[in-house]
DNA sequence: GGATAGCATGACACCGGTGCCATTCGAGCG
DNA sequence: CGCTCGAATGGCACCGGTGTCATGCTATCC
């Protein structure tokens, strides 16, 4: 790799003034600035990044660290995130912390020691104190899911709004018996969410059934699982609602399997192909990429303005997408949908229509 | 931030010797070491991540490229890369291309500049030579997609042998009018995935009918223009074979907005839910997160042996996932399917199989 | 003509670790 | 007792840019 001396020797001028002109200083000759320039294409020069972060003391570079890059979701909120840095001129360093929550500890401080700009989390973690030693220097945002004994800002969903309305949508399609299946209570979003489901309940007046709430349909396995143990309920549930898009994606070939074609669905979480599934499926939606954008974007405010105060939690009120899976029987609404995502729902892909 | 010279001053010893603590040095005195050890964790000592790339000349860091990360094929790959990466204590730096080839130089550059350990491209250019100057210093991979003008490795998947087995696929299944629907000839994916349908259809002895062939269907508007094209069409197709993930996830959509449903369907690649999708989706598998193994280890390898000379250009099986979308009519199987995946494909989640 | 301002350029330190070599000191041994 | 050897530790340069200040030179003006 050739340095700026390099260069500098070649054009027979000193390493600053070769720095002056990759700086576009206007205090440099013009014909010192071709020579210059011409030695740099002749040698193919090319700055070196990691010196220049090092002299600064700051990478221009924003982590983001998630649960799982690959999940629809997260890699939403990774792409926006992008998207934004990029116009400042920053790159983007992404993480999955995956399923361990003690690994997230390391995995974060390995991250942070690049001097990094600034850290986008979504934790898998119960907490994070830790991460305290790091927030005076660096700011650190949280999404999805708020931060637990750390003062940091964050950016989550209305996770009990959007169970509350799920839940009541359910009820007003007359339901009574309806299923709460989620991945984990360590979540906690799904904790909320939970809480989400149990006041709709009460506020619809029905009981809070504990053998309706299920956990673990993360997989396709677990989501088996889950169904089975719902259909061997007294009172079989005649609803579910799934509480994030990772279960939804689960319990759907799960219910398909268990021909529990008569279930009810509405989803936290909207996925890709939910709304071409027969019946397409109702689900809150969050807008993943909003969540990013606010996140990189508090970052690069309060990298602007080190001293300006902030909100530091901010809750996103999140909408019902009504498709049809809500409807039981789905041919047979209970009510008119509102959305106009139901418009092309007669137009059904399923060959059993030309069948029937 | 305190640096190693701070702990130095506190615990009363050299610099150097704070270095040798904490790169476990057997030759330091146990007094000693606990003294500084004290000193490191009062101070809440942290190393400098970027002083030390600096000084090595590397960063430890796997930079990932492709043209949209939150393409849950490209987003599989950066799993992969980013699992093998962490066994190395290497991180995971990924950029989204996006859709304007012109950018895509600067970006790498600047990624590059960053003296990684390596570089993982999906390229959205037509000409890589640019590359050429970093690939002496960095090994560079590509995945997906082979580089144009420029030896470097390369894992691609067969897109000719696949396209070829599944356009022969439907012919198989009595289709002789088959579209290919894709996104731009400029991707070579999806070039080569012409040639394979080309091919397949000279050695059925089928015509080919370049009004059977429409582009731009990467978004769902798009597929919706494409579709209206086809349906104009004299002789009507009665099969699309859709030439990558991204295409069929806008085609449903479109395919339903348009009461397609008499339309056969094979997609290239897989994607969420196409087994849930009614008729589940025949497709030909990709196995992303492969790709991206392989491209990590043939990069840890090649810094492993700098000397050792590889296969360059590694094309990659794909094998055919026999769902139902490739029967017309879906629901009187012309061969009985040999893959397991149709199995439950009876156990449909339709509504319209319960009011039939 | 001399003082002064302004521009082009260079010298040098510094960012925070670490490799290399020197120095010091004590133990062990002939 | 003196020598050798190894262990513990320190000094210092260096990685590749860049901020700060100094220097030398020319143009300008009174």
């Amino acid at each position: 790799m050739t340095t700026m001396h390099d260069v500098a020797a070649h054009a027979k001028v000193s390493a600053k003034t070769v720095s002056r002109v990759f700086n576009d200083d206007p205090h440099v000759a013009p014909a010192t600035r071709e020579r210059i320039l011409a030695a740099m294409k002749q040698l193919n020069y090319v700055p070196n990044t990691l010196a220049q972060n090092f002299r600064t003391g700051r990478a221009p570079v924003i982590g983001v660290a998630v649960p799982d890059i690959a999940d629809p979701f997260f890699s939403s909120i990774a792409r926006a995130v992008e998207e934004i840095a990029a116009e400042q001129n920053m790159s983007v360093s992404v993480t999955s912390l995956g399923n361990d929550p003690s690994r997230e500890e390391p995995v974060l401080e390995s991250l942070l020691r690049f001097q990094l700009s600034g850290l986008i989390v979504a934790p898998i973690s119960e907490n994070q104190a830790y991460l305290s030693r790091w927030t005076d220097h660096t700011p650190v945002v949280f999404v999805d899911r708020a931060p637990t004994k750390l003062a940091v800002d964050s950016f989550v969903e209305d996770d009990l709004g959007g169970a509350h309305a799920a839940t009541t949508h359910l009820i007003r399609h007359g339901h009574t018996r309806i299923a709460f299946i989620g991945d984990t209570l360590s979540i906690p979003t799904t904790a909320n969410r939970l809480e989400g489901y149990k006041s709709a309940l009460a506020d619809a007046g029905l009981p809070y059934r504990d053998d309706l709430v299920v956990f673990g349909a993360r997989t396709v396995e677990g989501a088996r699982q889950a169904v089975a143990t719902l259909i061997g309920r007294q009172l079989e549930p005649t609803a579910v609602f799934s509480s994030d898009a990772r279960c939804s994606m689960s319990l759907i070939p799960a219910l398909q399997e268990a021909h529990q074609s008569n279930l009810a669905l509405v989803g936290f979480g909207d996925f890709p192909m939910a709304n071409a599934l027969r019946p397409a499926i109702t689900v809150v939606d969050q807008d993943p990429a909003n969540l990013g954008r606010l996140a990189i974007t508090r970052i690069l405010d309060r990298i602007a303005n080190p001293t300006k105060r902030y909100r530091r939690r901010t809750i996103l009120p999140v909408g019902l997408v009504e498709r049809a899976s809500c409807l039981v029987p789905w041919d047979s609404p209970v009510t008119e949908p509102a959305n106009g995502d139901l418009a092309s729902d007669d137009d059904t892909f399923s060959p059993l229509q030309a069948a029937s």
